[in-house]
DNA sequence: AATATATTTGAACAGTTGAACAAATGAACA
DNA sequence: TGTTCATTTGTTCAACTGTTCAAATATATT
């Protein structure tokens, strides 16, 4: 996999506004699947395949706490680009 | 259109590997199409479809040179999202 | 004007992706 | 154990995307 392959696919995984609101919602803090459903108002499930993906490309973790998923951001690599990426992004 | 959609529709234009090459390509400074072929080893035809969707993205201007068409990052904004998201990415 | 070079455009096709639903799994609790 | 809740997984199908080829456009040269 070249370079670009590999930050293409990044870029892929955060190419959805699904995913994308995910993320950015998971820049405040973990959240569980439910409340992510809510809050992006996308079902369920199509929440838990994208997160699928974002775990997939390592862009977020989990924890379980009962019957929740908590998910976060993998790190702070993440969280910095998110930020970089909004800010610039916003003058596009 | 939302926050998240309209980002995502920016990573969407960073999403494909051609047009990846291509804007890391043009943070060198920049090129003409048939440079940008060269140096990515895609069509001419394959280039130019992607500098079509970076332009439609703001991420890239043009000018002419006779027959020639010069690409280049649109503006810094571009050029530093690409720069963190290289820095970033690399340790994700 | 005729030709050559550089780029763009449109159509078609193959491969990929997203959405929706159903079924399966894992954990808590009566 | 059986039930319920939260999440994951698999499947199907429609929609989207990237590539290629052929044709069109734009500029330079003779």
């Amino acid at each position: 996999m070249t370079d670009a392959e590999g930050l293409a696919a990044i870029f892929s995984c955060m190419a959805d506004p699904t995913r994308l609101s995910v993320l950015l919602i998971l820049l405040e803090g973990e959240r569980c699947v439910c409340d992510l459903s809510e809050e992006t108002e996308a079902s369920v499930s199509s929440v838990s395949h994208g997160l699928r993906l974002l775990r997939a490309g390592g862009l977020v973790s989990r924890r379980r706490e009962g019957r929740h998923m908590y998910y976060r951001l993998a790190d702070h690599h993440v969280e910095a680009l998110l930020r970089t990426a909004i800010e610039h992004l916003e003058h596009i």
